[in-house]
DNA sequence: ATAGATATCTATCGGTTGATATAAAAAGAA
DNA sequence: TTCTTTTTATATCAACCGATAGATATCTAT
């Protein structure tokens, strides 16, 4: 009884620790990512994944488990990469979370916010594979949902929701506001979900520098027309 | 050498006709509308398909020549329903779609045609599978996108762009126009591609009239906000 | 009414999937 | 070295997939 040990993607105590084990587990991860992003958890193959990390199939239920602990593993690393980057944002002042008596810093912070979600759901590459993985376990209530709802969804429109009510000078955010911030973060899924559509529809063969501009001014057009008195 | 026929989509020039035939046929379509709708075309399965409609395997490839085929026949009917009801809707009159320069009709179009497309995206039961065919289809280019691209895609965002540009005044569509036309169609897809999470962000159980009446009102501030000098 | 076209059924084929058992080789730690 | 951990290689399994062959039933036209 081999008793499979599956190792926590939690890095709690780790009892010891072979320089490859780590290598080989994030190079499985990296290829998972892109295959359940662009096939989701029953269109990727494990197959598929093992032959896109150069391992071999047993090494992702040695690693993992299998393949539902490897999707998990998928779905908690997103979740730690936002999280790392929302703390950063946050201590290094770029954006003010808290919804001082600021309408204008607000606004501001608010369009800047827009700008970067619009580039992490446009830009190629693993980041491209993260957000298609987001917004597939959104749609489909996967194994992952709990993790990504409660760590990621909630409160990424929850803070949207409070920067609109301090744009419009509110102290407390309303129904209404919530429902303007999933309709607004749901204006940029074009470019995710859609992007080929967008793109095509748009004249433009790729998501290049201009094209980025115009979007974010239509986008500042969105946020000042919502917000402006 | 058997040569299946495939009985084309398009009643063109019927030759016999078995009346039973026809009745099948529609019986499969719509629980592959279910399927295809629910887990898209490589996770719904033929069997499934045929057990949901009360019919043996082998029915599909004798209708629809097999997989694939169905798929077609769905995205064609889909379209062929769409462009029955907009013709339907120019013909009585209820949404004008020439830009004639009438501002405010043009607005009060735009925002009654931004409520139906809701309804069609949040609505249950068979609108909701082929909003959900749809959307799956525009994401991951399968067999039956370019029918769906040029016949109900890019007309909608067409004629969106154009109700956009009346309502600001202006007689041709820009870049602008098409853009902010995108955005605004797809910040309803919160309600479709997004529903469940949508509603519990929202706290909500179910997409009820007062719901629908939230989210009319805040499409109604998103046009009025954009289209307003 | 009967020949031929149309429609449906049973049964099966070859292929792929996720998972796992077994064994052994490779690599780091003690 | 000796022991543990990691990785590979190979093979097998039950379950499921789409497709189709072949037999049979049903309906229409003559």
């Amino acid at each position: 009884m081999a008793e499979t040990r599956i190792k926590s993607s939690a890095p709690a105590a780790k009892p010891q620790g072979y320089a490859k084990s780590d290598q080989t587990r994030s190079t499985i991860l990296d290829a998972a990512l892109a295959g359940f992003g662009a096939h989701g958890f029953a269109g990727a193959t494990t197959r598929g994944i093992a032959a896109e990390a150069g391992v071999t199939l047993p090494s992702i239920a040695y690693h993992f488990g299998g393949k539902q602990g490897l999707y998990i593993a998928c779905a908690e690393d997103i979740v730690a990469r936002y999280e790392r980057s929302a703390t950063t944002l946050a201590s290094t002042g770029k954006i003010s979370f808290n919804t001082s008596g600021d309408p204008e810093r607000c606004r501001t912070d608010l369009k800047r916010m827009l700008h970067m979600v619009l580039r992490i759901f446009a830009e190629t590459e693993s980041a491209q594979s993260r957000a298609d993985f987001v917004a597939r376990e959104m749609r489909e209530r996967g194994p992952a949902f709990a993790i990504l709802y409660e760590r990621l969804w909630q409160p990424g429109v929850e803070m949207t929701a409070r920067m609109l009510a301090g744009a419009k000078d509110k102290r407390e955010t309303m129904e209404s506001d919530r429902t303007e911030a999933l309709m607004l973060i749901s204006s940029l899924l074009a470019f995710n979900t859609g992007r080929d559509v967008s793109l095509q529809i748009l004249g433009r063969k790729v998501l290049d520098t201009e094209t980025l501009a115009l979007l974010d001014s239509t986008i500042d057009r969105f946020v000042d027309a919502l917000t402006r008195a």
